[in-house]
DNA sequence: ATTATCTATAGATCTATAGATAATGC
DNA sequence: ATTATCTATAGATCTATAGATAATGC
């Protein structure tokens, strides 16, 4: 297990103990400082310096700081975004409920399973105000627009008649981020936690608590379906 | 209007142009810079330069600029803490979704009105995990209790049974947080769209929806003991 | 005397580029 | 030949301190 493969390419001063490609390894190491340490606050040397190589070598791998950030952030949000499409296929209809369910769980455990907690840069005022991650904030925009369009579908007539899908969509979103607090405060998240906030999400929306409790297993039947689907490139620490 | 009261100390090479506190004027200049930059990457020349003072004059006011990020966390949340206990005593006991509905809109209220966002600045990294931070830190948890416990007496009996007050506290608190959000993709904030982020807070807990209206009319009652109680010194800004 | 600024600067960064070098792969 | 590193470094910062200076206040 110790033994690596031999690889092209200049030995690195310090030989690297990962099987992962070097690019994942910079993501890997830059997601646990940008996360720490927040991303101005990071240096290009910091990152190098965790994954073994000279600050330089990193500008082989990517073209400066901003781009190594913008790919992890994409990586963050691009999975539940992907499943989308299947979870409003997958729900028989009129049980939109469960639809939001099922969302919700996805995404908690995407954001809480995540090898760094990449959601707390969500935020950042870096992130939202520059240009380098239109195509994050488009992708999230999208993730914003599911959850207010299937939020609306499973919303009582009262909620319904009060708040328009975008608007819906943004508080539920955020709501859901509060995983990301949790394990920054170092709360491990457990599936009963997990429920309760899924739970919380549909109680906004209006659902009355036997439907949320009927649309609760149901998610977890079809849960199955989603297990493993994507390749996780960055599940694989440096171990 | 244009003239300023003499005052001690060597003049700016550019004369101040507001009647703020030089401490107040750096508090403003750098709570602006810090939101839309982010803290790490504003620079104390860039304050200062806003100011209308030398880089090195900050220093005069101000150990670093950690302090000035603290003590801006630290106003942002004081005053909502010091209603609470206000709160609890003047709504009627028995009435505990009306205390927690006032809570709600005056938390939303100073977010939304405070002259910068600042609570985009909670979820920054370099804040959370530093020890710099730790009144504020401290202060804020006040408030997440509060919110569990006023939150906990709200609640219908299903929801208080499921879940604890402390985790209640983090999920209310953080979802009234998506105030942030709002203000940081430019939509303005309403008293409408503020009473519908309550009512969600308040469905949160499972509060009935006739129950949430009542309490939000008990409330707005209430809300005109809470107007400008405290002195606001950020409120003015460099005009 | 006190206050609030100024100028000047040391010392410590940090990002990104240029060009050399040591592997593998064909 | 291609790949992935290395060394060296230019140029641009940035923070914080030392000490001078120009006001007001007593």
């Amino acid at each position: 297990m110790t033994t690596r493969r031999p690889s092209p390419g200049r030995p690195r001063h310090i030989p690297s103990s990962s099987a992962a490609s070097p690019r994942d390894q910079v993501l890997d190491a830059a997601a646990e400082l940008f996360v720490t340490r927040g991303f101005a606050a990071t240096s290009t040397r910091e990152i190098a310096e965790r994954v073994g190589i000279r600050q330089a070598s990193l500008y082989y791998h990517f073209a400066g700081k901003d781009e190594i950030l913008a790919e992890l952030l994409q990586r963050s949000v691009r999975p539940t975004v992907d499943k989308v499409a299947k979870i409003e296929a997958l729900v028989p209809p009129e049980t939109h409920a469960t639809a939001l369910y099922l969302l919700a769980l996805i995404d908690i455990r995407t954001l809480a399973d995540a090898p760094h907690n990449v959601g707390i840069l969500y935020a950042q005022s870096d992130v939202t105000n520059s240009e380098v991650y239109a195509e994050f904030q488009h992708t999230r925009r999208e993730l914003v627009d599911a959850y207010g369009r299937i939020g609306l579908r499973a919303a009582s007539a009262e909620v319904a008649a009060d708040i328009d899908a975008s608007e819906l969509g943004e508080m539920l979103m955020h709501s859901i981020e509060v995983v990301t607090d949790i394990r920054n405060a170092g709360t491990t998240m457990t599936p009963q936690r997990a429920n309760r906030i899924a739970d919380a999400v549909l109680r906004m929306c209006g659902v009355p608590g036997k439907v949320i409790a009927a649309a609760a297993s149901a998610a977890y039947e079809l849960l199955a379906e989603f297990h493993h689907e994507t390749g996780c490139p960055l599940a694989e620490s440096t171990i």
